[in-house]
DNA sequence: CGGCGATTTGAATTACATCAATCTAGGTGG
DNA sequence: CCACCTAGATTGATGTAATTCAAATCGCCG
């Protein structure tokens, strides 16, 4: 998966940095480039008008995010932790002359994307507070390439950012993470990092005896 | 926005009629093709493995869905009504020789799934059984075209769809229609049409009323 | 008219949100 | 080096909206 978008470094590009906290750009405003997460975590959000957030997306090392052309951002962009990006601003990049390489790879960064928010909304539709934890925390290892069984991982952002894009309250995430806790699936160490627990592959019975309980 | 992706039309395609009910593709399925649909409703669906299924979105005419080129598909796509599409097979799509228009259009469509993705996400984050409702009701008149304050809208899919679709049990979509309609924001005819009611436009004013009431 | 799926209604339960208070860790300055 | 401070995280108590299981009703098509 890494430098899967090497056809892009022909576009005219650069490196940029992005504090904790940073502003990539805002809900609504007009897109003047896409970007490249190099090192860090940004969150894409939306701002619901009740004074509550919620987060689309998290783009790790080798996320293109920001790809839309036309009308205004349909979220913004927020660097969750200190963050490295690459920026790659669209000057008339939507005119004709233009590596079909560079535009085959927009695509597939576009459909990367639709993945992700698709795998988001399986897992915010139905599904417990557990299930949510624990399917970030899986989709959490996969990225950092560590077993969910047994494996260690560290989120880069605090409860609140997982807590918004789970759709919980804070107060819920603590509690449900004491819960998998007890249920010997997690261990949270020093430092906020979570040791995933082997759990029994669930079977056809498990889940009919789960139903059933 | 009635023929925005009219550069698609140089590419090869042909008309497929998808009976209420017709699998177009399934989940994990390598993809062959993408699709627009001409009329009637597709619904994008990934299927849980409790059972459940989550509706990520509808298709109305107009619409381009399937454009993921690698891997298999995301979701699977049925029509949710006897409906008409534009079949696009991706032959050797993903090769050099590709007017750049045509991918302009790709990614555009692509970056369109993303915002109806993102809409969905933000409607199913927080937001009472309620508040989704309205929401899909909104997003419903839009597309049909008919004002979001006394207009009737008629929706092609089945309740347990829209359930589905909002990540609420039938029931409780059922309760929430009924609830609606007492507080006179809707009223539901035969043959499931749908009468938006005027309601007050919430102002700064009301809503801090709302959170201290 | 009969039958079957879709929808609605009812009652009991549960999971989550909310409000409020406490606890902890990381950073700052004396 | 320690006391303090503040933001982030946890814990507790309580209310409520949504799920669940169950049964009744509606509506369509043969």
């Amino acid at each position: 998966m890494k430098g899967r978008h090497a056809a892009l470094d022909q576009l005219r590009h650069w490196r940029v940095a992005a504090p904790k906290g940073r502003l990539i750009y805002d809900e609504g405003e007009p897109p003047t480039a896409f970007y490249r997460v190099e090192a860090g975590c940004v969150r894409l959000q939306v701002n619901c008008d009740d004074g509550h957030r919620q987060i689309l997306a998290f783009c790790l090392p080798g996320d293109i995010f920001g790809v839309e052309f036309d009308g205004g951002r349909t979220a913004a962009a927020e660097a969750s932790v200190t963050s490295e990006l690459t920026r790659f601003p669209i000057c008339g990049l939507t005119g004709t002359s233009l590596e079909a390489k560079s535009m085959a790879s927009l695509v597939a960064a576009a459909s990367d994307m639709v993945l992700t928010l698709s795998l988001h909304l399986k897992g915010l539709g139905h599904g417990s507070a557990e299930d949510r934890l624990m399917w970030f925390l899986d989709w959490l290892a996969d990225r950092q390439g560590v077993s969910r069984q047994g494996g260690v991982v560290q989120p880069p952002m605090n409860r609140r950012d997982i807590a918004d894009f789970l759709g919980l309250a804070q107060e819920t995430l603590s509690r449900t993470f004491a819960r998998l806790e007890i249920q010997r699936l997690l261990s949270v160490t020093d430092r906020r990092r979570v040791i995933l627990r082997p759990r029994p592959k669930p079977t056809t019975s498990d889940r009919l005896f789960q139903r059933a309980a």
